[in-house]
DNA sequence: ATAATCTTTCAATATTTTTTGAAAGTTCGG
DNA sequence: CCGAACTTTCAAAAAATATTGAAAGATTAT
């Protein structure tokens, strides 16, 4: 295999891991593009690499910004913008995670804080629902103060250790 | 709030949050409210409930028996097939975690290897592309053995006694 | 202030995904 | 084997989502 092919390979798969992620898959491709460029890329670049108009690089650049994945760079005696991804892993993985927190689990729960505290005693299926709901905002809210414990777990001595024995 | 409403409100959330990853909606809806039913519940119930057809109930009820979190049951008498969702909220994270990474992580991963085969010594690029993907090939193994990890961990001892002290 | 260069916006269009519903398929009792 | 009860399939239609491209908006050099 070449290395185009290989690149052009990659980006599609990531493109369309995205999809499957609830990322649209133009998001994902400049993402996957951005990732194995070795120097920081204009829209410009972006466009022709992925054969996509100028608004949809616009727009999903922007978006991944948003996400704090990917950043603007300016070169000197350069007057457009330049696009870069992060790259330490470590840090992608915690903004991801902390971003679809914000964006999506936070919300849900406080729906389900709200569903859930219904009056319990009005009906005998009043009463399950409410326990139903209820064992589900426990759940949700402990998977998502995970995101946090790893954060922290990296940060520490006893935690490093232990993400080694973990393997 | 009455028992209708919170039961409508957690439907649609849940079919809301299931887009945004990647599930459809009616699935996650009927995955939702077969979770909040007591008793299993007919095609024909679900259909009555959330207004959707025959052939979209029975499509998605397919596609939650496939990921393994819905069941078929049937009652003595009845010839229709019932459905019940898995409640077991531990389990129910396991088991989609496990097919996600069948579906989607595991045929990335294939990928990720190929494309970071490829020769790195024909050039500066194809070495540094070759590098980027390697790390990027290690990351996503690491991150998929975890599920495996803590399935795991919660089997053993000294690892439930961890789980508790991350809280 | 004007022009040049570059970016953003957004209504129109295209694409993808989901849903419908009727026909075909299955299963089972008699 | 037939017919009733139920489920599945799938082509067509609808709905949701993404993409384009041209005009408006910025920003900087002259």
């Amino acid at each position: 295999m070449q290395l185009d092919e290989a690149k052009n390979k990659f980006i599609q798969t990531w493109g369309a891991l995205g999809s499957q992620w609830g990322i649209n898959k133009t998001m994902a491709q400049i993402h996957a593009l951005l990732i194995v460029s070795n120097n920081p890329l204009s829209m410009e670049d972006v466009m022709e690499e992925l054969i996509i108009s100028r608004g949809n690089a616009s727009m999903n650049l922007r978006a991944l910004m948003d996400w704090g994945i990917v950043y603007k760079e300016y070169k000197t005696g350069e007057r457009k913008d330049f696009f870069t991804a992060e790259k330490d892993l470590d840090e992608l993985a915690v903004k991801i995670a902390k971003e679809r927190s914000r964006r999506e689990i936070k919300p849900a729960l406080k729906i389900l804080k709200e569903v859930s505290s219904i009056d319990a005693k009005t009906s005998l299926e009043a009463g399950q629902f409410v326990n139903q709901t209820k064992k589900l905002y426990d759940f949700v809210l402990k998977a998502d103060n995970m995101i946090d414990k790893v954060t922290e777990i990296k940060d520490n001595w006893v935690g490093r250790l232990l993400m080694k024995v973990m393997k």
